[in-house]
DNA sequence: CGCCTATAGATGTATATTGTATCTATCCGG
DNA sequence: CCGGATAGATACAATATACATCTATAGGCG
């Protein structure tokens, strides 16, 4: 029972805040939307409750700060904004998933020179 | 209390299944030596509790399959080679890790294309 | 021999993280 | 007045993860 559903690139903390934070950075935004915007990226795993979650996680640690706003159709947002915390920590979520993206692409090669007895798509 | 330690690239399930598939697609080894391999491919986070749970979990799910093996240096190891289930395990995870790529690289684009007003090394 | 270390594998458990469902509220159209 | 879309929040169960611990074997050393 832990190597269920992989179906999904579900992408949780480490993508979700990394995610957040970026979309930030270009702007000021609220959850509904900010929720929006990381479907939009193909992040397939992005719901509701994880977001807003992590949006007030992240208040707590002042990467990021709000208030709520009125909006003239439908209810309130609470906007937000990137702080200096969080433009720092952006940095560092990125640094971190470029790392990440390294070991990916190696481990993605290393698949690509497997050598494939099975139906295998080789020419010559 | 969800935001805690990014510091580490801790790589969890998504990619530790991969890993340990694809080691084993290049051939048959054992827990303790496919420990070392990961932890050689630049994935931290990982320890042998999660490593010896998830070999038996594949194993349940028929993904690999084990024996006990002899050894004249020290304690018998339970060899595990991959299944031909297995390898269309690795197939799909694959697939999975090539849609987290795109979305890790446009990530990382999107960042070095943001206008960084500070500590920018722009010239001119 | 008795003890220590390295190798090898497995498990128990506390805590962290997730997924899902549910709840509140506002505005708009009909 | 009602239903649906927008917006945000939370409770709770289910899972996953990290960490420590436990077994066992072989080999070296005093």
């Amino acid at each position: 029972m832990s190597t269920q559903n992989d179906s999904n690139g579900a992408l949780p903390r480490h993508y979700l805040k990394p995610c957040l934070l970026l979309l930030l950075a270009e702007g000021p935004s609220h959850g509904y939307e900010l929720l929006e915007q990381v479907r939009r990226m193909g992040i397939k795993g992005a719901e509701p409750g994880g977001l807003y979650r992590y949006l007030r996680a992240m208040e707590k640690e002042e990467m990021v700060s709000s208030w709520w706003e009125p909006s003239q159709a439908g209810p309130a947002r609470r906007t937000y904004v990137l702080t200096e915390q969080g433009r720092k920590g952006l940095n560092e979520s990125v640094q971190s998933l470029r790392d990440v993206r390294e070991i990916l692409v190696s481990l993605l090669d290393r698949y690509d020179t497997l050598p494939n007895r099975a139906g295998s798509s080789s020419r010559s």
